[in-house]
DNA sequence: GTCTGATCTTGGTCAGACCAGTATGCTAAC
DNA sequence: GTTAGCATACTGGTCTGACCAAGATCAGAC
């Protein structure tokens, strides 16, 4: 009595949702295709129409399918925003997490990097050309440079050409802009910094341009480390000229 | 008549699921704590009950939030289970995409068992060393020998004491577990294949104990190439005693 | 003090209705 | 014959009000 998953014993939703994900993962509800109205749905499975909604909402949320006012349902290529919003509230409620999910970053990212070696294109190096410029010129700004930096970052993972990567890269990048931003502060407080963010960024690009997995993993690593240093020298207290910056941003 | 149009602009659903996520992410709202009920929810942004409950499922979904018959809404710390069901419609719709995430799951265990090697504590060494003793003895099954394979690769991952490579790698489990049952069915195929999934497997598990990251990276890396090495060697056709065996579970 | 049952509350669901635009087809004008 | 125009049948978006089943609660009986 308990489990009546033997015949269609579900209720309501997920009755609805089982028939729908079936379809889904048999592949007879391709991306583009349109579904059948709220209200022919209903009474198929012979539940309500709101029922219905709240299916259709949530697979929209699980990035499946669109619901297009006055227009219908339709099937969407998985989308990226569901890991997004995943990944906001999850860490949301776990502020201890963020150190977490730098390393998952590095993660992906070295990874990225070996495979960007191999497939990387001629677009994809004028994009890690371009955003590696941007670099440079924004090197006094904190807002800006620090977008820079992800965008180089994200360059990287592009290339990479590893849809997944990407999609787990950018699901965190919420939360990594931050991190970019604030070390972009740090570069006023370090004058070595300035020398750092440019050379490694450059060192990185060539590892890439040369197509050398194994140095461009070891580089990007390095990368990470050293500036992970910096950020452990800002904490315990190495900056005396611009602690007005540091307070001011926390 | 119609309140708050001009206010919030959002309407219906998304106003009640901005109002929840502002909530959730400003932290007034913690795991543990129960909502209000749907009715009052309803009346408080000015909705219907059915509105309400699309969002709420909608939160649902991405496991952020439980609903009990009869008891309430409360919330819930986040849920990997979303990563699964979002994987398993992405990968039913893009096939291609397996490839991808098996990049990604390296990306994370070679990043974790760095990790691994600076945190793992006795009980993760005890871990480590009682599933690899699994795969031995289960070596010559399939089902059971391609669950101790995963079992040892995802004490590794737990051995790294980082959540968020921890929530990725099992949010990719459902999917890696058939690429660790069809590789155990190889096993018949390729009698060499025997000594590289215990000798191997002791070769990754010796450099978490060494403690050395490098090496550790290395091997595992190795590890997953000649495992792909002989997935491609099955696909173009090498085997040929054990031709039902492949042709049987496909 | 404990047990029991009525009542309140909660989620789960339904039916029917209205609105606002879209899509379509049919008519009427050119 | 072609096309401009409009009526109509859709679609999603939402609301109202209602019923059910079962957990939660508390008053009253024992």
């Amino acid at each position: 009595m308990e489990l009546k998953r033997a015949a269609e014993g579900e209720k309501g939703f997920e009755k609805v949702f089982a028939f729908l994900r079936e379809r889904l993962l048999a592949g007879s509800l391709k991306p583009g295709d349109r579904l059948i109205s709220e209200r022919e749905l209903a009474t198929l499975l012979g539940v309500s129409r709101p029922i219905v909604r709240e299916a259709l909402r949530a697979l929209t949320v699980l990035g499946i399918v669109e619901i297009r006012d006055r227009i219908g349902t339709v099937v969407t290529r998985p989308d990226v925003s569901v890991l997004n919003d995943f990944f906001t509230f999850a860490l949301a409620q776990q502020a201890d997490m963020l150190d977490d999910v730098m390393q998952a970053r590095v993660a992906i990212e070295c990874q990225a990097i070996r495979l960007a070696c191999e497939r990387a294109n001629i677009a994809d190096f004028e994009r890690l050309q371009r955003t590696l410029a941007k670099i440079g010129e924004t090197i006094d700004e904190a807002d800006a440079g620090g977008m820079a930096d992800f965008e180089f970052h994200r360059a990287i993972v592009v290339a990479s050409h590893s849809e997944t990567l990407t999609v787990l890269h950018s699901s965190m990048a919420g939360l990594l802009t931050h991190s970019h931003r604030s070390r972009r502060e740090l570069v006023q407080a370090f004058p070595s910094m300035k020398t750092y963010l440019i050379d490694d960024h450059r060192r990185i690009f060539d590892t890439i341009i040369a197509r050398d997995p194994e140095r461009a993993d070891a580089t990007l690593r390095k990368h990470f480390a050293i500036g992970d240093e910096y950020r452990r020298r800002a904490v315990v207290g190495d900056i005396d000229k611009t602690s007005d910056k540091t307070s001011a941003s926390r």
